[in-house]
DNA sequence: TTGGGTGCAAAGAATTTGCAGCGAG
DNA sequence: CTCGCTGCAAATTCTTTGCACCCAA
């Protein structure tokens, strides 16, 4: 199912003319593989030792590709560098975030859809899309907490 | 009633022991001026001709500073710098940001914590805080678009 | 008076660019 | 074959740091 999601994207980059070289394949095979959200330099040390020709500058520049093209979204959190994930259709989601170990939670629910009509017939914006992210403890930095507090 | 705002910034700055010093007031108030949300060059950029004394660092340092301390809250976009604006108490709203001019409109609707319980109660995070942007064109840009569309 | 604050310059990170050579289509 | 893509190194841009001097409290 991962060869379908693989497929997909080989389609994208055809289908607008770009070439499926190896760094690329890399990468989005990189991407597929780690569900969690990654930096460029944490792309770029998960693929550098198995590919020593892989230079960070490609990381770059192929992250802005898939950007570009819709296949990957950025995630800019506060605090850390901006992180990147497979933007797939149908899923919407947004993220909590724990501000002392930096641990990243994906959650669905969202109803933003019901007052960004509203805010267009004030503001006359025309609305595409919404960030949403939530800072706070995860448990185990909220348990941490509390027993610093105790000493 | 600036001034109201002032004293008390100046009393949170008393309070936590740090100075009132030339270059701290000069960056305050250059955030009361200017009700935009500025970049560390943008602040830098509108003190530093009448107060050519102020670098950089200093910039940097102060909103470090304000930002420690509650009085200024820190604006991630996409394709921008981070940005700054002052954080009074009530005062809770979003941005709504023109993904061509880069113009940036707030909101104050936002039904987060309706959610937010929920989010909690499966995640097992304590969430403090939430940031929420929406993007798209604002209306002077999506004119443009359409007069571009028919050519 | 005195320690925190500042400016400058230099160091450090993060990102972009120029260019010659490589390889997917 | 050909032109887009890549790697390297250098250039830029953004941010932080070290240190001597200065000034608000």
């Amino acid at each position: 199912m991962k060869e379908k999601q693989l497929a997909a994207i080989k389609n994208i980059l055809r289908k607008n003319g770009y070439k499926l070289t190896l760094p690329r394949l890399v990468i989005i095979q990189c991407l597929l593989r780690n569900k969690d959200h990654l930096s460029i330099a944490g792309i770029y040390e998960r693929i550098c030792d198995e590919n020593p020709g892989i230079g960070m500058t490609t990381v770059y520049r192929t992250v802005d590709l898939l950007l570009e093209l819709g296949i990957v979204r950025i995630l800019i959190l506060k605090n850390s560098q901006p992180l990147f994930e497979l933007n797939w259709p149908n899923d919407h989601h947004h993220h909590l975030v724990c501000r002392r170990c930096g641990k990243v939670v994906e959650f669905g629910s969202c109803n933003f859809k019901q007052i960004a009509g509203e805010i267009e017939k004030v503001t006359n914006f025309t609305i595409e899309e919404h960030t949403l992210e939530a800072y706070g403890l995860c448990p185990k930095c909220s348990d941490v907490n509390h027993s610093t507090e105790k000493i």
